[in-house]
DNA sequence: TTATTATACATCGTTATACGATGTATGCAA
DNA sequence: TTGCATACATCGTATAACGATGTATAATAA
């Protein structure tokens, strides 16, 4: 069982918001924990994140800070800035709303 | 509160076909209900349904009947077909994963 | 009577995103 | 030394949502 591209549209950037939220992370790694945490239900790849990521901090949702891993290899963690948070709990509700309508009219 | 039209993608399909499951609907009186019993949290126009309705039934999964209504207006009433039951049922898992994955994504 | 709104079908052009393909570069393991 | 994982990135294609626009008729309001 996989999940349509088009279903998908549009719930990319508040998953990144949130994710931010709770912690810095980089690019990459963004890819490898919502593959995981979905059970590769959600199969995101480099095409679908590193554009929505400029998009976000185009912006002025996230910021980012380069950084040498212990492994050598430079990382670009990215934050959440204070108008992210807010447009985190915006997206949280709109999600709720739209879920809440879908329910209703997909099992009726 | 209104929902952007990124994240409606996808569902357009999967809603019509479970309407159709219920009963045989014309276009203009789709549009009506899902905007009703939404309260208008989902704002569905012409340029969204009927196209999506010509899909559905390129796609196999719906079938037209022209009526006369009382109103002597004409009105091409749609049904589902055995194909279309099926993507219904398929649809309506794949939403359940998709919103399950969303949900631990965006609220972790 | 006339103007407007609601009904009911439809298409077209614009916009935005997801994604596969492709590219660069490095470190590590087989 | 070949390949894989890591880590960044862009580009072109496909597709759907939607506003605008169009046609036609019936009902209602001015």
């Amino acid at each position: 069982m996989t999940i349509g591209k088009e279903m998908t549209r549009g719930v990319a950037e508040p998953i990144i918001l949130n994710l931010l939220n709770n912690k810095e992370m980089y690019g990459y790694e963004i890819i490898k924990v919502v593959n995981e945490k979905t059970n590769n239900a959600f199969q995101w790849k480099e095409g679908t994140l590193y554009p929505c990521l400029h998009r976000l901090e185009a912006a002025g949702l996230i910021k980012n800070e380069w950084q040498i891993a212990a492994n050598g290899k430079p990382r670009k963690y990215y934050t959440l800035t204070r108008k992210g948070a807010a447009e985190l709990a915006v997206k949280q509700e709109e999600w709720n709303l739209f879920a809440k309508s879908v329910n209703v009219l997909l099992f009726a």
